[in-house]
DNA sequence: ATAATAACTTAGAACCCGTAAT
DNA sequence: ATTACGGGTTCTAAGTTATTAT
């Protein structure tokens, strides 16, 4: 379909080309352009070639560590699996591929054909082409799945002394691979695993789910080490790695190709806490809160390029101001062996639809194939800009013909040094926090000013459309928690009609057993049912935060898009301890935020 | 100028495990 | 003690951007 992608209408039906043309005939539509304009009055993009911190491109000056850990290799379990009835012999490596389907069983993907059809073509690879086993439909995995259901109770069943005993083996096992040494100063790896084998789980509507990913060797992978430090010894004996490099401009210790897209590597990279992560996160923040003195500037320009005769300036000042205002993503084109996500240069006509008299409404699939829905309100002349830009253009076609991420960067980097478009997202996300924390907190319990930085939290994860999926146990929460209100008020109710007895000297009746109850001081029962009051209270503010927060995902904005000093500097003045918004991870990761001084604004 | 490649950040789901609720 | 919940951790996919090749 990527035929598709950029020219015609959403061409599913389009003939897939040869493999060599695959993304970037694509562009050929929206060539027009003749941007003579983009390179012209630079001020800044010719000079500083080098990232402002970064040592002349260099990383680091020595680095030591001990190479990757490769998964245990298959150990059968010899469980046979039927076709047509009959159990099936299968040597290890065809049972090793039958039974990573197998334990699929209770997911989505087992019942997705895409999935399916990619795993029994790879998987009949294996087992050749004179094997009995030909048909999908005949295949009975049952007998596997069960055996997995066995194993996963046998490993619930261990005492939690047996677990532990198996985790501090695993642990001291991979201790080695666990820390680097950079520049003298031990850091921590961050994923020094090989992915192990098994089923590609693309996300969305993935063309190559369900893939074989088979297992990666030493000889697949590429080590990159300082000069004098001992090369790592290769972990499986008789093999050895496909090459050793020694280059100081890159950070990674080692990578692979992506068995799933030979053209995508998995690289090893150092873990987040490490200094050289913390000092590029700190760079990206400091760069979008550059921003701020361009902001103005920057919202001018496209406010004035609405009217533009050029088309191009036009779809560029549209662009911005949705990537300004919606804080949506570059939108980079995707190959056609990719699931059909967009951002804001693949719009496509059918994303965006002009509600007169001035709203739009987005709905398309973004990173992860999370789903964008939203209707904003928007001054006349994008409305105009937008109605103009549909004009004449079918469905799937994009909105933004005459832009890509390439020619967007090169002009948001004409109008602030190194700015790009995703500076827009962290700079959204952190200046709204910042806003909201000093708007709103006021002098409270912990418990309120915790209550508000959740607020300011969620308020940023909806802008950045994190989601997450609703719990399968949501519904059932939420019915739980209702009984336990309804009970509550039902305790309340009779309290109030003990409370009007007891006022008149009656007697209060019998309890639920049958028994008389205890005759009680009128404000006595005033206060129970105070008590229960406030606990309803509580329970109904619990109920609606949860359902609110249900397919919200706070995480990723306080990982990714909030400057931690926001956080800490706030802490400081409103004397909340630090622990109470970052885990133990993200202390580590922000360590370099945590001396901020209180007055910090973003 | 455009396309391909390389390197890095960002992302949600799965898993795991301690603790709160029963 | 047992289960349920939810936070934290791990995993690896899916983005962006800079650089290099054509």
């Amino acid at each position: 379909m990527g035929e598709s992608s950029k020219g015609k209408p959403s061409a599913k039906n389009v003939v897939k080309k040869s493999p060599a043309s695959t993304k970037k005939n694509i562009k050929k539509m929206k060539r027009k352009v003749k941007t003579k304009k983009t390179m012209k009055n630079s001020q800044f993009s010719k000079t500083m070639k080098v990232p402002p911190g970064s040592g002349g491109g260099q990383k680091w000056t020595t680095l030591e560590h001990n190479g990757v850990i490769f998964p245990p290799p298959y150990k059968p379990h010899g469980v046979k699996m039927l076709y047509n009835g009959q159990p099936v012999d299968l040597t290890p490596e065809q049972e090793e591929v039958a039974t990573m389907f197998a334990v699929m069983k209770d997911t989505e993907y087992a019942t997705m054909q895409t999935f399916i059809d990619n795993f029994f073509t790879d998987w009949r690879k294996i087992l050749g082409k004179n094997h009995i086993i030909k048909k999908f439909e005949l295949c009975d995995f049952t007998p596997i799945y069960e055996w997995h259901l066995r194993e996963k109770e046998k490993k619930k069943q261990m005492t939690s002394e047996e677990k532990k005993a198996l985790r501090e083996e695993k642990l001291k096992q991979e201790d080695k691979y666990m820390w680097a040494v950079v520049n003298g100063v031990k850091e921590k790896v961050g994923n020094f695993r090989v992915e192990p084998p098994g089923l590609f789980r693309g996300r969305g509507k993935h063309p190559k789910m369900g893939k074989l990913k088979r297992r990666i060797k030493p000889s697949d992978i590429t080590i990159n080490i300082g000069r004098g430090a001992p090369v790592p010894e290769c972990p499986i004996p008789g093999e050895s790695w496909k090459e050793i490099k020694h280059d100081n401009t890159v950070t990674w210790l080692a990578f692979w190709n992506d068995p799933i897209s030979q053209k995508d590597f998995k690289y090893v990279f150092l873990a987040a806490s490490s200094s050289l992560k913390g000092q590029s996160d700190k760079e990206k923040y400091e760069k979008s809160r550059k921003l701020k003195d361009h902001i103005q500037n920057i919202r001018d320009n496209y406010t004035k390029d609405f009217r533009s005769k050029d088309e191009t300036k036009r779809q560029i000042a549209v662009a911005t101001y949705l990537i300004d205002k919606l804080a949506l993503r570059a939108g980079n084109e995707k190959d056609d062996d990719e699931a059909e996500t967009v951002g804001c240069c693949t719009l496509k006509i059918d994303n965006v639809t002009c509600l007169p008299p001035n709203k739009i409404q987005f709905d398309f699939l973004g990173k992860d194939s999370i789903r964008y829905f939203n209707t904003v309100e928007v001054e006349e002349l994008v409305y105009k800009a937008i109605e103009g830009f549909h004009r004449g253009k079918p469905p799937g076609y994009d909105l933004f013909d005459k832009l890509d991420t390439t020619r967007l960067n090169a002009h948001l980097k004409d109008l602030m040094p190194g700015l790009t478009a995703k500076v827009f997202r962290t700079y959204n996300a952190s200046i709204t926090l910042d806003d909201i924390l000093h708007k709103e907190t006021e002098d409270g319990t912990l418990l309120e000013k915790i209550a508000v930085y959740q607020r300011a939290n969620k308020e940023v994860a909806i802008i950045c459309n994190h989601q997450r999926s609703v719990s399968k146990s949501h519904e059932s929460q939420m019915t739980r928690l209702n009984e336990k209100i309804d009970d509550l008020k039902a305790q309340r109710d009779e309290l109030k009609v003990d409370l009007g007895k007891a006022k008149k000297g009656k007697p209060l009746g019998n309890d639920k057993d049958g028994k008389p109850k205890k005759n009680s001081p009128p404000e006595q029962i005033e206060k129970k049912i105070a008590a229960i009051e406030t606990k309803i209270e509580k329970m109904e503010m619990d109920k609606k935060i949860k359902e609110d927060l249900k397919t919200v995902a706070l995480g990723t904005s306080k990982i990714n898009y909030l400057d931690p000093r926001i956080t800490v500097a706030w802490c400081k003045r409103h004397e909340v301890p630090i622990e109470k918004i970052f885990n133990k991870s993200l202390l580590a990761k922000f360590g370099w935020a945590m001396d901020v001084d209180p007055e910090f604004r973003f």
